[in-house]
DNA sequence: GATGAATGAGAATTCATTCAT
DNA sequence: AATGAATGAATTCTCATTCAT
């Protein structure tokens, strides 16, 4: 009756190995459809699992869509943290953040985000039950404004702008809207302007500069 | 036929009155709920009348939300139309369209549009069938892309950043979740950094510093 | 304040003139779109008039349906009774009437009857209320069955088979389903058999012959 | 996977006696109330279900109707089939079928078919989604032709009366109006004549009597 | 554990009918 | 009388969630 230590390890992989398809598949179908609009059907169809199988991992759709932020919250984490602890400057490692995040790795992340909180319930339903997950968004949140903070003694940045203020512009930056180029470029394409074929490291270098030294003209006469 | 011009006209504007508390209940339901749960019933009820009169003005849901962002989008457009017949520097126009947006005016416009723009159904029917909106949203980028142009020939901008590039910039610092202060505040805050009370001018004051010359502080020339 | 009698006779006349519309229109909409299908809407916008101004001559839908079936089965009767008061046989007499019926007079009736009788609401309804209608329906079948019984007592009718069956019987090829050829052919075609173009009136030589002597040939006995 | 071929079957042969059950009760209240009076809530109501299982089974009401038609017109043509198959007169088998659609197995077909033709969607959309059960009646309706061209050709029937002829007169003595006596009596009795009782037995003589040979009486004395 | 049938609350939409103008 | 805006009951259909097998 007692499973022996390897067996258990061994369901145990299986079972991480399905809520992560689990996992992967409703963030397609949630970036695909939207989430009122992808079903626990088709997310069950699409790994090729039952629905009811669904709920043994998660035992709601919300709680799914938590699951989801939740792993791309601390994926995030963990690169903001490897890159934070390159001993550059702050310029360069916030630019190295951007980097990640456009090459693809997080582009999704933000989406789920977006697409979550326009729902209010959501938004309420998060801070009261997910406190983890909050926490974790909160560490990088931390992290990158002891960066901001970092810079602006160091004379990168100017000290005159609230370190709260230069976060969410920096969050601005990385949210899907503003994103082109890159694996979402069809989401972030859409509506505004006609999408133009920039590549993700330009897109990068254009909004790092951007965000360092805005849409200014480069000025080296007054340096004389 | 029997009805006098003045008691048409007065039928007639009891409609748009009664069409306009619609589309403020809408505004507030969706902002509030989200657009999939803030049902017609909701929006009746809100109102304070039958559910099948939301239906003589508007012929589904999702009629409703065009109507919705039309409105917008047409207020938007007078308003940077406006602006931007001013005689001042592609930055002082700007900055000035990013001042009316922040004092509130329009910040429900991009709550809606991001909101809707979660659906890819949405969008769809949005491409398809609402050319005239589609079209107006593509005015107001043309506009604003022209000012761009405009500040480059200037000097005021920096020629070797796409001029793409620079509207999305712009948008983004506009979109809902870089804003806080002002009216929309309880949206914006949420998640990232707890809501430090900035006041909207002062939110303008910093963004608009960071767009234009970044988070780069004051250049040593200066310093002559 | 007073009306004269003229003017009076004036407003029943153009009364009177209106309610045809709204019948005709009824019947033409009923006919084409099913009674579930057509709505007061409909029925008002082809008129030409506002849908209250419905309500004030029929009192609900039914009682339009109920209006309409009464009209055509008050016809029926003026027909029916013209006919019958010919001094010629049985026989040549129920030819009569079904050539009325085939050439088009009142095809439309049975559609009305067959689409209203799918509904055991309505039967029910008006077996009830509609006492008068009713009875003028009976009065047309009393006729008949009369005619029938004369037949049989003339020789030119069998008295074994019941009257209550062949009245039956002569239903059955008035009813619409069994109509081909004529004004209502759009409807009786459908389903079963290819419409092949038969003018009413070989329909009507047919059906009689069907009706009078079956379907069988000719019989050698009456050639000695 | 898991399960066994018995416990599959099991499944299977509840979900078949559930879908018959739903077919059942859709039949009775179809023919009780019409189709547009029976909603989904009584049909669930009546089997004793919640309405959301009608629709794992049926995707749609229309659907529903479908699968009864298809059904009855299946039993029809192995009925049809069989009784063709024996080798007797065209007069025999004709009168067979008659025998057994009076005998109760079939008449709420015609009903069903009745009741659905009256709406001209309903035919649209039978035409073309429907081919199958289209293709099924036709089958019939080609059997009996071909029974009835046999019979002309053996001097049965009479060879100036087209085909097309005998053969929606043969439908339309199979009609539900025509029918009395017998399971559909409820039904048939209604508005024209007093219902006799007369037994099912007698109702197919008296028809195929009709049939056959019209309401002429018997005419011997001409033969001798 | 896995399955997928069953559930039923809830949503959008329609339309006969009413009634203030 | 005529209008047509307003009503709200009723209907179809969906889908997250549960649970017996």
């Amino acid at each position: 009756m007692t499973t022996t230590p390897s067996a258990r390890s061994l369901r145990e992989r299986q079972r991480q190995e399905r809520e992560d398809l689990i996992l992967q598949a409703a963030e397609e179908l949630f970036l695909e459809k939207g989430f009122y609009d992808a079903s626990i059907d088709d997310i069950a169809a699409r790994v090729g699992i039952a629905k009811g199988t669904v709920y043994l991992h998660f035992k709601s759709k919300e709680e799914l869509v938590f699951a989801l932020l939740q792993r791309d919250v601390r994926q995030l984490l963990q690169e903001v943290d490897g890159i934070l602890a390159l001993s550059e400057s702050a310029t360069a490692r916030l630019r190295a953040i951007m980097e990640r995040v456009y090459s693809g790795m997080l582009g999704s992340y933000f989406q789920m985000l977006t697409a979550v909180y326009q729902d209010p319930e959501f938004r309420a339903r998060m801070a009261e039950n997910h406190t983890v997950m909050h926490a974790t968004f909160s560490d990088v949140a931390q992290r990158i404004r002891a960066v901001l903070e970092e810079g602006k003694a160091a004379g990168e940045f100017d000290p005159a702008i609230p370190t709260s203020v230069m976060l969410r512009f920096f969050f601005a930056l990385l949210s899907p809207r503003t994103v082109f180029g890159g694996r979402v470029s069809h989401r972030a394409s859409g509506l505004v302007v006609v999408q133009e074929d920039i590549s993700a490291e330009d897109v990068v270098e254009y909004l790092s500069r951007c965000f360092f030294r805005g849409i200014a003209p480069d000025r080296p006469t007054r340096q004389q």
